[in-house]
RNA sequence: GGUGGGAUUCCCGAGUGGCUAAAGGGGGCAGACUGUAAAUCUGCUGGCUCCGCCUUCGGUGGUUCGAAUCCACCUCCCACCA
């Protein structure tokens, strides 16, 4: 039984439904991201009447902190952070890049000085493939290298080789009931590469493929190639990941190349930092001193908490003194931005209009 | 009334003859952020006709080649003594 259900489509882009043992997932969709087993500053309520179907958790982190005792002791993953619907969680493949200075390649993996105390300890495909199993999540990522950006091809070639012989290690460890596992395509900004690598993840089988390598610094016609070097050579029967994918626009425009997942810190992220998504994907710095008598909403059209209830200047009150409430305000602002964003594509690509749809996002 | 201490750029506060438009902090302003080492980080913060010039360190007047820094007087503030 397919865990992807196709429901409809608009040339390229696909309007589908992804079945996980926690309830289905409908695509497109975002996944807010949370870390170290939170979204941050966001109560699971809060997410949920956001309308998040599903969210992220971190195999790197979470393994650090609170380490796989606690986990395996509080049931998992959900019963500890009290989230109810799916979680997928990354197979610590970003930190390989994020955290490039604190570690060293080896053939089964990679040994790492971990950022909090600088502590060694080893991450490869089976390692990561027991963390998740540990943290009982819902998508297993399968253990990749996250390609540097700029990388020449010969060191993409090397990092996509790489990466391919983790995931066949990846693919081969046991999954609790109902996990299911992505797999992730590498290839950085080379076409020939991206099919080589897909064709080689496509072959070793996965439930769902990601596109990963991607938001690492590369522009964003590079980032679009990269999708399109790729998506032709996925299985149109499974779910289609691009990680940490991006801008309303750069989502927009990846779900018309066939991508049906996106996660992405952004919005949780310049909420903190004060900015708030409007529009047709402009940004509105809040806490800019302009704001300081600006009695309107964030965004007049939004629907959100924040916006139904408090005006700009109070917000940029709140974060001008440090009060951790504007912090709320505009994450729960940006999420509903990005949650709603992907409600209408999921409708547009329904009724037809996405095209109409696509063409309004140019920022 | 007396004695002592002090007044520095938006604020606090260093600086006691040239290396000072003046440390540091705060505040303010701007920018960055894409599978989160991030409620973080970076830059700017006297003016201008801006590779140079002008104005500024309570006020006025001196000393000196040169003063925020030394001297005199004045104004205000603080502490203690009457």
């Amino acid at each position: 039984m397919s865990i992807y259900t196709l429901l409809g489509r608009s040339g390229e882009a696909r309007r589908g439904r992804l079945s996980t043992r926690r309830g289905a997932i409908e695509t497109p969709c975002f996944m807010p991201v949370g870390t170290r087993g939170t979204v941050k500053a966001m109560s699971p309520a809060e997410l949920e009447e956001l309308g998040a179907e599903i969210i992220l958790g971190n195999t790197y982190h979470l393994f650090l902190r609170p380490g796989l005792d606690i986990i395996r002791a509080a049931g998992g993953l959900h019963p500890f952070s009290n989230w109810k619907r799916p979680i997928l969680t990354d197979s610590g493949g970003f930190q390989v890049f994020s955290l490039a200075g604190l570690r060293k390649l080896e053939a089964d993996g990679v040994r790492f000085a971990s950022h909090i105390d600088g502590s060694r300890f080893f991450l490869g495909p089976v390692e990561s493939m027991n963390i998740q199993r540990t943290l009982d999540s819902d998508i297993v990522m399968a253990f990749d290298e996250c390609t540097p950006y700029p990388a020449t091809w010969e060191e993409a070639r090397k990092s996509l080789e790489i990466t391919s012989r983790w995931e066949r290690m990846s693919r081969e460890q046991p999954l609790n009931d109902g996990q299911i596992r992505f797999g992730i395509v590498q290839g950085s900004t080379y076409a020939d590469l991206r099919e080589r690598s897909a064709r080689e993840i496509v072959d070793i089988g996965f439930d769902g493929y990601a596109v990963g390598g991607v938001s690492v610094g590369e522009s964003e016609p590079e980032m679009l190639a990269a999708v399109e070097a790729a998506v032709p050579f996925l299985p149109q029967e499974a779910p289609r990941y691009l990680m940490g994918v991006g801008t309303p626009r750069q989502i927009i425009e990846s779900v018309a190349r066939g991508i049906d997942m996106f996660d992405c810190v952004m919005p949780t992220r310049l909420g903190r930092h004060g900015t708030a998504f409007v529009g047709d994907g402009a940004t509105l710095p809040v806490k800019a001193g302009r704001f300081a008598k600006d009695f309107t909403p964030i965004d007049p059209e939004c629907g959100c908490y924040a916006c139904r209830n408090f005006t700009r200047a109070y917000i940029r009150h709140l974060f001008n003194v440090g009060e951790i409430l504007g912090v709320r305000l505009v994450t729960i602002h940006n999420l509903h931005y990005f949650l709603t964003l992907m409600r209408r594509i999921r409708t547009a690509i329904e009724v037809g209009s996405f095209e109409e749809l696509r063409a309004r996002f140019t920022v």
